[in-house]
DNA sequence: CTGAAAGCGCTTACAG
DNA sequence: CTGAAAGCGCTTACAG
């Protein structure tokens, strides 16, 4: 009599096996200092054999503690299903491992900007707290990162740093970046810059980007660079290539904000005739797989996912702990390539 | 008096707000027929009112489902942080997709071949089932998906559908796929073929390639065509090539059994003086984004991502639920541009 | 159509 | 160092 032999076995299979009680169990498992090694041993041993783990559900009802966080992955309003950006995809691979290192599971998610995210996840206790990555325009994003913080969720989000300081927030020196290509542009004689991107309110990272350019062209004694908008998509790159060259505007250096749409420019540039590097110097931003494929392969600017996967989930974490931690910038790595050769 | 103001709701103040009991805000909000109508959208509302969200854990505790599934996601012995394979990152889109469709919650795990995932998430109630994907050697896979069966685990997974029966399998018709970059060497006049990639027991889906490569080819009278093998990356693309080139064995086509071993071996051809499609034919597959960026464009088969993704979903709930599934294959399609242009 | 009761499998004070 | 008791917030028979 005793133990009932069917289904998976619980807390009470091992005390029973082990003979001690349940919640002793549930102290060695966890390693429980409190519990003799002797204890410990031989119950981690007895669950082993019986094949047991311990009930995430139970456990995090429990505890009010689950774990787990949520990864939201907001997308364009253009999802195309086999163009997701490879830089946020390689993101998601970082996190995914920073997850794992640290004993946490992941729910993931892709959103439109538009939805109701903000509500779903730390309310039903899924996840204890949000990673929130993506693109889109930001000024729809703001109100709802508010929302987030008057509800007291906990949430850690990729972006443009200095922007505000609501939330845990990680990001790329966009600034500095920008300086880094004006200065690599100086160096290799270019001397007529022109961006491609959305630099306003809606996209800081970018403007971001923008402004370090500006500012170092500026000290330089150069004139502000033009800005033909783009979001983040080859075709897009595409379309703003088109309409700085329909424009009449003359340059010898475009400054892309994303490797998609430096790849979509280069498109328009060949199409026009033009020739990069010689006629037109292109830089991008990512520095995403591609970016070594292309004709003449692109100079960019590499960020470092693997330290932003670490410092988003380290900062969540913080968080949720009740830890203050101040907003954290990575830093850009210029990667040169034939984009930009010397004329 | 009465309810505690601390705290998110709990199914017991949305029951007091509305004046009824609380087993019937639990079938009202789960859309319990038994409950009338209007006492439906009446606690509906109230619950919306109080923000109130169901608690997951103490549902999934009880119910014993939790309505989440698990992604395992395998890579290659040497996982190179920004290069995974961007067909299964696009798979990963349209898994999340598919699971948001049907109202699943999804944990995503990178997991190394051999580790021990095979007893994770199902025993700790945390997924309903799993969806397996990813590449690496089909003999170190094939005992651990026997334990999940003996276990009585339930997944789905992304592979060679041919290949053995257990457990719901999805995949593309990789001999079919074979058979039209045969023929369609065959009408771009092209009779000395050479497959890049492992072809034997480790990558049973690069088999099937290799298979309808050949069986079309010999039915056309020509001999097998030689092997070099390569696991999926860009690097041993380069290396196959490499070997191909020393060998002095000529041909005027190859079909790559991945578009990442195409670009590698397209640089190969590249260094050795090799024009394409001038002096060789290429072909990859898989279409990543990549594939339409090489220079010349690169021929290569496109598979159904997003009818892959539902699929994988569609199966694995049939599976949960018992019902019998049959192996699913995918068709893949031929989609043509430069590199194999007729000379 | 609705309610009272039980229980899913844990963790956490509390007591000794 | 260990145990008896309570309770996390739901869902599910069962009764009416």
């Amino acid at each position: 009599m005793g133990r009932k032999p069917t289904g998976r076995p619980t807390s009470f299979d091992i005390a029973y096996a082990a003979g001690v009680s349940q919640p002793t169990v549930s102290r060695a498992l966890r390693g429980d200092r409190s519990v003799s090694a002797q204890t410990r041993e031989k119950i981690r041993q007895i669950a082993q054999d019986l094949n047991y783990t311990v009930d995430k559900n139970a456990s995090s009802l429990r505890s009010q503690r689950s774990n787990t966080i949520a990864l939201l992955f907001f997308e364009d309003p253009t999802p195309d299903e086999s163009m997701i950006n490879p830089f946020f995809l390689a993101m998601l691979g970082s996190i995914t491992r920073a997850c794992a290192d640290r004993g946490l599971d992941l729910l993931i998610s892709f959103q439109r900007m538009e939805d109701d995210w903000h509500v779903k996840y730390q309310d039903s206790h899924r996840a204890d707290g949000l990673i929130l990555l993506g693109y889109g325009d930001y000024t729809l994003y703001t109100p709802k990162l508010q929302k987030l913080v008057d509800q007291g969720t906990h949430y850690a989000r990729w972006g443009s740093v200095s922007h505000d300081a609501s939330g845990a927030t990680v990001g790329t020196d966009n600034v500095d970046a920008g300086r880094q290509v004006a200065a690599h542009f100086l160096k290799t004689g270019r001397r007529d810059v022109v961006f491609l991107g959305e630099a306003g309110d809606t996209s800081p990272e970018f403007a971001g980007r923008y402004e370090g350019l500006r500012s170092a062209l500026e000290e330089a004694g150069l004139a502000a660079p033009p800005c033909f908008a783009a979001i983040t998509t080859e075709e897009a790159g595409y379309a703003a290539a088109r309409t700085l060259l329909a424009s009449g505007r003359a340059c010898d250096a475009i400054f892309a904000a994303s490797d998609l749409i430096a790849i979509g420019a280069m498109r328009a540039l060949a199409e026009a005739g033009k020739r990069v590097p010689a006629d037109i110097a292109v830089v991008g931003f990512d520095d995403i797989p591609a970016a070594s494929l292309t004709t003449p392969p692109l100079t960019t600017v590499m960020q470092d996912i693997k330290g932003a996967g670490e410092a988003l989930v380290d900062a969540l974490l913080a968080q949720i702990e009740g830890r203050e931690i101040p907003p954290h910038k990575l830093p850009g790595k210029l990667v040169t390539r034939g984009s930009t050769a010397p004329v």
